[in-house]
RNA sequence: GGGGUCUUAGCUCAGCUGGGAGAGCAUCUGCCUUACAAGCAGAGGGUCACAGGUUCGAGCCCUGUAGGCCCCACCA
């Protein structure tokens, strides 16, 4: 084709072009093919309305390589994805646009507002989808859900009510997360607490009847008091035996409470006297469950203080909480105020301090259906990698409580629940019935909330692919693979994916799931909007390329662990791209100046060639091992140092006397060569890096048409080199012995010298004089002479010991006999601590007698090569002494 | 209160099932060698937090200590 590839690699352009051609190939396409084996992964939805981060980035990239990994290998790869409708989210962008707009929610009603939420998912919600695909994401687009589409909005339906009729969904006063702001009830997993600073008021209830009798309590919350129905003790405590059973006078409302006794109440904190407000604490509300008390709910929805307060109706909770201690401090009934820290719950999403509400609510059962998810990770069917994970899993899922489902919401599905307008009958039904079932009534109305988001995501990995029909792709792509996805969601999703699955399908809805940490900014610190120290991935890609963003983020770092991101290691994997483009923009150059033959007798190949099929070939079975088990980091690490070390730093420069040789007979060999290992190369690397792979490859071999479908290199036992790995091992070792003497000596290039390698082993010197190119070129040498003994050697020679070998340097005018005793004499005692350690384990029977047989020869080879090298030490030493 | 995790070279981090301490960046020394200065060839730099234990052998396993981070939990 003789297409030119530019000097430095340019990603910009090139990116664009590339997947728009895969697009148009429809490579990313997925169908039902019986003669393939499946692979597949669910995107975990991002909000619909959002935008990329580095989160997803990370998240994305992890998943595509094992999609393009698994798709070079033959699968059927089906990469699912979609979005999120994103309720709570979703619901106060839109409220704050129209409030932008002078519109109020409540004005306009449901249906209108609806409307408006779904223009805002036409207008924004294809900006996260376009991100991802920047980032080169292989997903089947064609297969894009969303879930509030119809499909997946059936499956929810589908699934309300098969947990309804089975009794896993009930509805009922409890208490709950209330966020003041959002005017919605949150599930516990949305409450997140925060450690504040704030007080221990203690006040005094009197005692009625019993003049000057004053019981203290201590509160962090004194504005419940409002709501106060009782007082309670430890039945334990010897201190308050005397009040059980006693009345007090409930300060500033004037409310008769009894004190009663409950084992809740810690003797040892506070006063051991605990006000109790059912309505306005959990516990309270177990408490009050238990000795029937009186639930008096004293606040609105927006956390004022409702008709029930009395004088302090209508203040915010708390303005009413500084209403109230400054009037028991007239009364004299504050004892004192002190400094306590305390976890505060609050809403995730807006920070307010969620304020526990008794309301009725919709709730999915989960004792029952948490049994069988535990069950699965217990008995290796779900594995989590890293494995650590199922303890986070474990955990949440051994101790959950019943999961809180409906949300004060518009956007989101609602509630297949209708009630009776004369009777007040609940049915669940698919549709509004025409009739009450109980007392005929025709008049009913739909409950007006909505479902946690949550309860939609938890269907995802099956109502995607079309259930609750028995679709094809249901039957051939699930259950999934793997899932990807961070730990700081395990509790809000993969769980319950797993409960739902498990319940609705009978079977694990994937089985592995890989997780990964949190990407900081390069202080460590967790990027976010506050902070502003967010780093914009479509940044990244514009000025580096998506390849380069994509290397950044899958090294460095351990698998499941948070990782910091800074340009520095940005730049590394952009320059590691600019070194594969060069290093075949260099061998196109020469495959376009001669002919190579499509194959190769690989008798033909020279001893290089052969040693760096070998390396390639056992790379490839190397790097599918590692990501077999997931080991992304390890994989591409070694795909890295592979090109850059081996094949550009050494195996290149190696080729080139051939290159640059006509007449020489191996340069078709060396042609082949390298093209063939570059492919293979290009193969491994390119599920971490695609676009700049695919614009290589097909450069470099135009009859193929992408790398994307080209078949993943396997091993293979032809291309195994053992010996002539060895033998290339040493060619390196004794050039780099000697550009280390020439270095160690200031010794420019320019300035070449003559090399003698002096072995008494005949193999040795046979290898060397294979390798004499290599020392001339690798090594500055103008001459080479292999033999078997000094002769002819100056005794000015500097020198480098090898195993096996002496090779020695005439430079005469620039040896410094001193510095040359002091070399040796640091290798002496380098070979001297070497020997002692061989030694030792060797001479300690209980080693001998324990170790592996292996390993107890590795060293006997050790302690033999050491010693020889030793003696070569020694005698050079004695000659530059004498 | 429970659980997890981390402490390794100046910085950021690797180190897979225990068998001679690694990378990137930074630093120092040479090189504009016709693929690449976003590069090449070298060098320096670590009692692997501390203390015990198991083992022939511990950065890796066990126990404890100190410090950091994270998650869960109803201390009013």
């Amino acid at each position: 084709m003789g297409k030119e590839l530019a000097k430095t690699y340019d990603p910009s352009g090139l990116e664009d072009r590339l997947y728009q051609k895969w697009l148009d190939k429809k490579y990313f396409h997925a169908e039902v093919n019986p003669n393939k084996k499946p692979f597949t992964i669910v995107i975990p939805p991002p909000n619909v309305t959002g935008q990329l981060h580095m989160g997803h980035a990370l998240d994305e990239t992890m998943q595509d390589i094992l999609i393009r990994f698994k798709r070079m290998q033959g699968y059927e790869t089906l990469w699912q994805p979609g979005t999120d409708h994103a309720a709570i989210a979703t619901e106060v962008k839109v409220i704050e646009k129209l409030k932008s707009e002078g519109i109020d929610k409540d004005e306009i009603g449901r249906e209108e507002f609806l409307k408006h939420a779904w223009a805002w998912k036409e207008e924004y919600g294809g900006k996260i989808t376009n991100q991802l695909k920047k980032l080169g994401a292989s997903a089947d687009w064609d297969r894009e859900r969303f879930t509030m589409d119809e499909g997946c909005s059936k499956a929810v339906e589908e699934v309300f009510i098969r947990l309804y009729e089975k009794g896993y969904i009930y509805k009922g006063p409890r208490i709950i997360n209330w966020c003041p702001v959002c005017q919605t009830s949150i599930s516990d997993a949305e409450v997140e607490h925060v450690d504040q600073n704030g007080f221990f008021w203690h006040i005094k209830y009197p005692v009625v009847g019993e003049e000057g009798q004053f019981v203290e309590i201590a509160t962090t919350r004194p504005e419940t008091m409002l709501g106060d129905t009782a007082v309670a003790v430890n039945p334990e405590d010897e201190r308050y035996q005397h009040l059980i059973g006693k009345t007090l006078e409930l300060p500033l409302v004037g409310r008769q409470i009894p004190v009663i006794a409950d084992s809740y109440v810690d003797k040892e904190f506070g006063t051991g006297c605990v006000k109790i407000t059912p309505a306005h604490d959990p516990n309270d509300f177990e408490v009050g469950k238990r000795h029937n008390l009186e639930e008096i709910n004293i606040m609105n929805d927006d956390a004022t203080i409702n008709e029930q307060g009395g004088k302090y109706a209508g203040m915010d909770r708390y303005e009413a909480r500084k209403a109230i201690v400054k009037d028991l401090e007239d009364l004299g009934l504050l004892v004192k105020v002190v400094p306590h820290s305390h976890s505060v719950g609050t809403h995730d999403r807006c920070k307010t301090t969620v304020e526990p509400l008794i309301k009725p609510q919709w709730f999915v059962k989960m004792d029952e259906m948490a049994k069988p998810a535990i069950e699965a990770v217990k008995n290796g069917t779900l594995t989590f990698v890293p494995e650590r994970f199922d303890k986070t899993y474990l955990n949440w899922l051994e101790n959950i409580r019943d999961w809180c489902i409906s949300r004060h919401l518009w956007w989101g599905h609602r509630i297949p629940a209708y009630y009776c307008d004369e009777c007040g009958e609940i049915v669940v039904a698919r549709e509004m019935p025409k009739v009450c079932p109980k007392c005929g009534c025709t008049h009913l109305t739909q409950d007006e909330d909505t479902l946690d988001t949550w309860f939609s995501s938890a269907l995802w990995p099956f109502s995607t692919l079309g259930w609750p029909d028995k679709t094809p792709e249901m039957e051939y792509f699930y259950p999934t693979d793997v899932l990807v996805t961070g730990y700081d969601i395990i509790f809000f999703w993969v769980v319950r994916m797993v409960f739902s699955a498990l319940e609705q399908t009978g079977t694990v809805p994937f089985h592995h799931v890989l997780i990964h940490g949190l990407v900081r900014d390069s202080l460590g610190r967790k990027m976010s909007k506050s902070l502003g120290n967010g780093i914009d991935p479509l940044k990244i890609i514009e000025q580096y390329g998506a390849d380069a963003l994509r290397l950044t983020l899958m090294t460095g770092n351990a698998p499941g662990n948070d990782m910091r991101f800074y340009m520095e290691r940005v730049e590394a994997s952009r320059n590691f791209a600019n070194k594969v483009w060069n290093a075949s923009r260099f061998i196109m150059m020469n495959l376009e100046k001669a002919e190579v033959p499509e194959t190769m007798e690989l008798s033909a190949l020279t001893g290089a060639d052969k040693w760096i099929l070998s390396k390639v070939n056992s790379l490839a079975k190397e790097v599918t091992e590692n990501l077999d088990k997931y080991e992304l980091g390890i994989a591409v690490q070694k795909v890295y140092d592979f090109i850059w070390e081996e094949f550009c730093d050494w195996y290149i420069e190696m080729v080139k006397p051939r290159l640059y040789n006509d007449a020489d007979t191996t340069k078709a060999a060396a042609l082949w060569t390298l093209k063939t290992v570059l492919g293979n190369a290009l193969k491994l690397l390119h599920p971490y890096m695609p676009f700049i792979t695919e614009e290589i490859y097909c450069t470099l071999q135009p009859q193929e048409e992408s790398i994307m479908i080209s078949a993943w290199p396997e091993f293979k036992d032809e291309w195994n080199f053992a010996e002539e790995e060895k033998s290339v091992e040493t060619i390196k070792e004794a050039v780099r012995g000697i550009r280390n003497v020439r270095t160690g000596m200031n010794v420019p290039p320019s300035k070449k010298s003559h090399v003698y390698v002096v072995s008494a082993n005949e193999e040795l010197r046979g290898i060397f004089e294979h390798g004499k190119v290599f020392f001339a070129t690798l090594g500055f040498a103008s001459e080479v002479h292999i033999q078997a003994d000094r002769t002819d050697i100056s005794e000015d020679a500097v020198s480098t010991v090898i195993p096996d070998a002496v090779i020695y340097i005439p430079l005469a005018e620039l040896i410094d006999i001193d510095k040359e005793i002091d070399r040796l004499k640091k290798e002496e005692v380098r070979l001297t601590k070497e020997l002692a350690r061989v030694n030792g384990m060797l001479g300690n029977e209980k080693f001998i007698s324990k170790a592996p047989q292996a390993k107890i020869d590795e060293e006997k080879a050790k302690l033999e090569k050491y010693t020889q090298m030793m003696a070569q030490v020694k005698e050079r030493l004695a000659q530059l002494i004498k």
